[in-house]
DNA sequence: TCAAATCTTGACCATTTGGACAGGTTTTGT
DNA sequence: ACAAAACCTGTCCAAATGGTCAAGATTTGA
């Protein structure tokens, strides 16, 4: 749908200003950004941008895909023979992991699925939807296995998402309930260790050893 | 703070604006929102929306204090003689009805708490960390007294408010994959019996009997 | 070396947007 | 009944905003 949007990037003001629009749009949504706010960010006059991006939405959908392309999820080559406790707890781990490491992705993704997902319904119809579904059945077999407990998988996977996208997208109110500037390394390990152990215990599962190296 | 944006409400329309007002910002955001298309929601003249409200900051403060003003928390009266069990187990139900009740609200919070919560700072500081804090030592009395597994009781209460919102915040998204033109009674009620079940289990704690009575 | 291709940017424009306002209508209190 | 208060809204405006453009600077390739 929007293949036209990433070409060769000529040169670094190409990623400088999809940096830039990633995090205007992620705290302000598609019709909340300004492009001179993200030319400031970019520390480019507007434009340049303009050179670069034809448009607003454009330049929305570059960022988009430029997201999405990124995203390799470990989860996909987890099959029935794994341990479900390993698997589940890597992946767990994972999602947080990816949420500290890039927050404004996960925030802009927050931002357009709370405006109607207008420019993901395709993405979600034909790789999302396709996605949950097979990893579903996988979680089923596991259950059917009787490795753990009876839930409906696809909840699961909402609970995984939902968990673990909170600290991205309410960065702020984590930070501030905490009463903390910033998330410290173990913070990090302490939010990963509960999540894991929580979820697995819900599920039945006993937790993997929590690797107590280093700190 | 904005005491003045709330008074009587002289008529009807105060209200119908202030509910097309939190639909508009609730989807997108107090930039992107237009003072025309609330007035069109709201079926009114963008002047009249300016009779009642001065401008759109004000607009948007009265939406937040009205939507703070209706929240009257279950989990509040709760204490250490309560059953943990039974306490979380209506905490978590209480909050998955209120997601599907009033999705608009948790948007319209999941919006501001996304552009850094810049008019909710005060709310957080003096009312929800406290609150937070308050709730959380009671969790931890439970745990003392080995009524439930040892888990960090702030971020336990992260993980209920991160896993019902999530059902209003990414509505789209979680109708998407389950194929669902809306919620319907008996979606609703599996999510509610997941959740609370998958949760409590994960506190080491026996899930309440599920009622299945009606269906 | 030097011309073509690519990049940069200040100045500009059309439209959108938040908001003001004056004159009219309806409601309220007595 | 009637004046004062409250309410309604068409029209207008200044500022903000997305986007264009042409002229100049820089890079590229032969």
């Amino acid at each position: 749908m929007s293949t036209n949007t990433i070409q060769k990037p000529r040169d670094k003001h190409f990623t400088t200003i999809l940096l830039a629009a990633q995090e205007e749009f992620a705290t302000h949504g598609l019709k909340g950004a300004r492009m001179q706010a993200i030319a400031d960010r970019a520390g480019l006059p507007k434009a340049n941008v303009h050179y670069y991006f034809q448009n607003k939405v454009s330049l929305y959908l570059a960022v988009l895909d430029n997201i999405i392309a990124t995203w390799d999820d470990f989860f996909n080559d987890v099959s029935v023979n794994d341990d479900p406790a390993t698997a589940l707890d890597t992946f767990i781990r994972e999602k947080v992991r990816l949420s500290f490491e890039n927050p404004t992705a996960s925030r802009l993704f927050a931002n357009e699925i709370l405006q109607g997902a207008p420019y993901l319904s395709d993405y979600m119809r034909e790789t999302l939807r396709p996605w949950v579904n097979n990893r579903a059945k996988v979680i089923q077999q596991w259950i059917d296995a009787g490795k753990m407990t009876a839930t409906e998988p696809v909840l699961l996977i909402f609970m995984i998402w939902a968990t673990t996208q909170h600290y991205a997208d309410f960065q702020v109110q984590v930070l501030g309930i905490l009463n903390q500037k910033e998330y410290d390394a173990s913070l990090i390990k302490q939010i990963s260790d509960f999540t894991s152990q929580t979820i697995l215990r819900g599920c039945g599962l006993e937790p993997p050893n929590t690797d107590a190296t280093g700190n």
